[in-house]
DNA sequence: AAATTATATACGCCTTGACAAATATATTCT
DNA sequence: AGAATATATTTGTCAAGGCGTATATAATTT
């Protein structure tokens, strides 16, 4: 069996890439730490399934969570892989000319600014939106 | 059921990715056409598992196929879709610095130069390896 | 401590796709 | 036409992973 790692850390990243669920996730957190209740409440996709996708993008390392209280926040967590490192951005900057993910970019922003508009009460805003939002 | 064409279709160019015999299939299509023999020779992989990639990328439309007697030669398709394109430059930027890859291309300009050297009897030479392998 | 809230995991079901081995198809050669 | 060559597809098996439902865990509130 010959060895091949790189190509097979490469596919790994891939995959994790291969499923729009996730992709909606990750465009979410481009620019800033989100809490879990968004990611639900934006998607309008079930609780189980967020959690099962983020799993899956921490495992593939390219997400990291920290718990605050109750909530969970997870973030983009930059590889130390260059390659893989300079894909993500590619895939970033296919996001900003994206109009599904714009769209969601701009759920997330009203949803921060509106909490309670969500069924979410007391849901803990994102410090980085207070700025972008004004 | 929202609608979310453009996360789809992005997802399933990452799943054509998400495999690392694809990867190496697409590296040595870089930058030219290529014969399924010398896949099967260079990659030391079985015929048909090389044929099932191969469609695979075919329909995943990032390959196109061309028959010329009783060889088939495979080249990269360029996407229709900017976001698409703008990815797979980044692929291949990073073939560029992997060791693997760099192997792969070695040994596919080697087989070109002395085809003999393979099973192939007659396998027809890449043309714009003649320019490059010189 | 009991209830509530937020998130994660387990379970069962189903689909996709990876593989090897066998077979089919297409083209060329004799 | 028949044999040989190059490639594609089928078949059967298996593992990964997607989904919804139910349940477990963790932190908070009362």
């Amino acid at each position: 069996m010959a060895r091949q790692s790189k190509p097979f850390a490469l596919a790994r990243l891939f995959a994790a890439l291969a499923d729009p669920t996730r992709l909606r996730l990750l465009n979410l957190m481009a620019e800033r730490e989100v809490c879990v209740c968004y990611f639900v409440e934006i998607l309008q996709q079930g609780q189980p399934k967020i959690s099962r996708h983020l799993a899956y993008l921490r495992n593939a390392g390219i997400v990291s969570a920290r718990r605050e209280g109750k909530w969970m926040h997870y973030s983009i967590r930059r590889p130390r892989d260059a390659a893989a490192n300079s894909i993500l951005d590619a895939v970033f900057a296919t996001f900003e000319n994206n109009r599904e993910m714009q769209a969601d970019s701009l759920r997330l922003l009203r949803a921060c600014c509106k909490p309670e508009l969500l069924a979410l009460q007391r849901a803990p805003v994102p410090s980085a939106l207070h700025s972008e939002a004004q």
